[in-house]
DNA sequence: GAGAGTATGTACCGACCAGTACAACGGGGA
DNA sequence: TCCCCGTTGTACTGGTCGGTACATACTCTC
């Protein structure tokens, strides 16, 4: 979704072009997410991704475009998780614990990406920040509208809607942190654990 | 604390050479959290300072070194925070309030310096590197130690001590991406609604 | 005041930066 | 067969990077 160098046009281009594209995209996150974005040059870039500039640039339009992509690519996921919960019929309990299940199962299929996105996003500049923020700040008034609707129903104790959103999206944000996938925890155990202690201290 | 390019000498150095190192390191932490660490260029850092590069790397060394020093000044109050917990008399409860209520503290009152330590501290390199990951990691143990003697006492329930140190720290940590300190809510009141969800959650 | 050592600005270094120009390659369609 | 165009590598650009060399200015001690 969103900003590509030029629509499909159609021509043989497309054939391949979003699918090396997009493989492009999930090298170079994981090259960002060791070394960090400003850290890299496009040399390497062009090293991980066994290309030279020329290629490289074809596909990539500008080095903070690349950044976008990975940043998209992980919103959509996000956004996605949230507006199926949205969608979903449940208590303010069980949407809680929706919203934690396919954040924390994003966090752990999209490691690098999700890396990117938390520790690089202030490089993005003019309208690509701006719709990056607006984004991410979509996903925050779903945790929040589902707080707040816990609250009014007297699932919830009378909290801060803003600032439990907060608590509960630290609580699950920084297991990008930590989590290298080698745990006998699966995402899933994760989320529930999350989940008990939140919804737990949260109870009316 | 930690390593500066050589000890005070004692010669006519020390009187102003320290203090005037702190507002530099200070300063430089405002403008590594505004623009990132590496997209900050050391004629950058001159113009923060209103130095020349003479005179700020009289001061400061190196770039990275000038990181580490930023890392150590928040690194240095944040373990002293912990040690002071440690000490003190009180119930796995009321350590864990004491804990989340000096971090809380410690972001709000070091907002850039902290900003700095959790976006750039992969910048950090071969011992700086593996001293700040020892710090951090020495900090993390106490807040485990505090949850598992909670388990051990019947405050918690059976948690698991890592899992629940790293959704705490979580909740905490994230502080530093949103708090801008024109809220109504003090830092004591922050930790104070942090403490009552998270206890709440865990409690036998 | 003379001397010593700290503090500071200026000029400069080689390396690397993101990005571009452009020619050559290669495979599919006519 | 030949041509078109997506694809790719190479060579190159102006600019900036972190860091250094070094001469000068300042300030404190004797």
């Amino acid at each position: 979704m969103a900003a590509m160098p030029q629509a499909d046009g159609g021509s043989r281009r497309s054939a391949n072009w979003a699918t090396r594209r997009d493989a492009i995209v999930d090298t170079s996150a994981r090259v960002f997410a060791q070394n960090g974005y400003h850290a890299t040059g496009i040399n390497e870039l062009c090293a991980a991704n066994e290309l030279g500039k020329g290629a490289l640039y074809h596909y990539i339009g500008s080095k903070e475009e690349l950044l976008a992509a990975i940043h998209d690519r992980v919103m959509d996921e996000v956004l996605a998780s949230g507006a199926r919960v949205a969608a979903s019929s449940g208590t303010p309990s069980e949407k809680l614990v929706q919203l934690g299940d396919g954040l924390i199962d994003i966090i752990t299929r999209f490691p690098d990406h999700v890396w990117v996105f938390l520790h690089e996003f202030p490089a993005l500049t003019g309208e690509r920040a701006e719709t990056f923020r607006e984004r991410r700040r979509e996903y925050e008034k779903r945790v929040e509208t589902v707080i707040s609707a816990g609250v009014k129903a007297g699932e919830f104790r009378k909290v801060d809607p803003r600032l439990t959103t907060l608590a509960w999206l630290g609580m699950h944000n920084y297991t990008y942190l930590w989590w290298r996938g080698d745990r006998k925890l699966s995402p899933r155990d994760i989320a529930q654990r999350f989940a008990d202690i939140f919804i737990d201290g949260i109870r009316a």
